[in-house]
DNA sequence: TATCGATCAAGTGTCGACACAAGTGGACCC
DNA sequence: GGGTCCACTTGTGTCGACACTTGATCGATA
């Protein structure tokens, strides 16, 4: 679909608010006060503007984005059903917190899930699915090359997003993106640290590889440990920071 | 938690709107108006009162419940995050409707979860645990041999919330209760068909078994099994019906 | 008679207002 | 000086109102 509607196919950096709109499923009503403001919330938790535990009341977020309280409500009620969003009933909203346990919860089932999808992906993938997935690797390894986080971040999502769609599974696909909201800042900074940018790459080559020879118990395997492998680094992270 | 509160453990008869509240996360604010709308709208769709396609316009609902539409359009959107509504920007939202392609992603999904609960519940139940268990077992026998499906359905419903607490993986338990919600009508109206009731109380009485003797392989297996069972009463069932 | 457009009722998305609950700070007491 | 109670502020949950959109009805036109 996106190859053929209008970009250039490359060197368009990717618009975090538009994958996460799209992991959010409010790309249609974009344009819609309780998208905006639910997309505003989950970039900034996301990428770290707003911590875990973080006041979210919905006056100072109606003031903020000049409009009243209800589309704000709407939109962390929306969040919450992410995970996101912690909202206890007559209590402000806060942003959500990870503690480890939870997240080795997440990632216990989020490491099945995904070799599951490769299993699915290997079945069912044609060869021009292959050969998109092939572009997107092109440009993860200029990302890696360029050493640019941010860009082989974005990148990796958007390829899990192209996996899922060839694993025609949507509510297979739409419980891997709830879980991936939840990781995506630990993602998103683990990936930042020692070698971890270059291994993941190389894992996404292995398993791009096992999905062009559609081998598929190849593949659900390399998902399972490179899940597996994101995982180690995540906590590893988080144990030297504490 | 239950069996020491007041309830003298058997007799009393399940309230589908206990459960359904545990489903929905809104058991504390169990008085506020969201969550009774709430309820009352995933009652009336998983007992079968509204059908798929069925009209839930806020206007309507709010006159009702004689509240405004806030708290309406909450309590659906509330519900479209669990899949039972569906809402299209600037449409009136509508009880969401299960092709059984989609049935089939969902038990897909299902099967390998559920294995992954009795894999978990049997490494670390106790023998609390399994006493408990024991006391749903003997009560949905009763409901068997009384012929009572709704009895034995939320008691079926009751036991698997208790399976995933004692595999103690929050997440897991979170993504099942979602998809439980979606297949509880399908679930209730194919345990009236033949033998499916006496059948699937056969399942339960091997699962606990395994789960007895700590056999976690066997305890995934045979939840996958009757899951898969389970959807294929399913699907015979809409087949003919269509 | 069938098609198209204007008209109109019905519903959505958003707003500002209100009562009540929760949190905050200071005054008061020991 | 440290702890307790009470007023005040801040925020939640809900309400009724409004402009704009959608879909339905009905008449005009070919």
């Amino acid at each position: 679909m996106s190859e053929v509607t209008a970009e250039p196919v490359s060197d368009v950096p990717y618009d975090p608010t538009g994958e996460i709109s799209r992991l959010l499923k409010l790309e249609d009503r974009r344009e819609s006060a309780v998208a905006q403001i639910a997309v505003w919330i989950a970039e900034g938790i996301v990428v770290g503007r707003l911590h875990p535990g973080r006041d979210l009341n919905s006056v100072e977020l109606a003031g903020r984005f000049n409009s009243s309280r209800t589309p704000v409500r709407e939109a962390l009620m929306l969040l919450e059903s992410e995970g996101l969003v912690e909202i206890k009933a007559r209590k402000r909203p806060r942003v959500a917190s990870f503690p480890s346990e939870r997240v080795r919860e997440i990632y216990f089932v989020r490491r099945r899930l995904l070799a599951l999808v490769g299993e699915l992906a290997a079945q069912r993938a044609t060869d021009d699915d292959i050969a998109l997935l092939g572009d997107r690797l092109a440009r993860m390894e200029r990302a890696v090359e360029a050493g640019d986080v941010d860009e082989y971040f974005w990148c990796h999502v958007d390829t899990q997003g192209h996996l899922q769609r060839i694993a025609s599974n949507q509510i297979l696909a739409d419980i891997l993106d709830s879980l991936a909201l939840r990781t995506l800042v630990l993602r998103h900074t683990s990936l930042g640290q020692g070698e971890r940018l270059r291994e993941s790459f190389k894992d996404q080559v292995r398993i791009h590889e096992a999905l062009a020879a559609r081998d598929s118990e190849l593949a659900a395997m390399l998902l399972s440990r490179a899940t597996q492998a994101a995982l180690d680094a995540i906590l590893e992270m988080i144990e030297s920071t504490l």
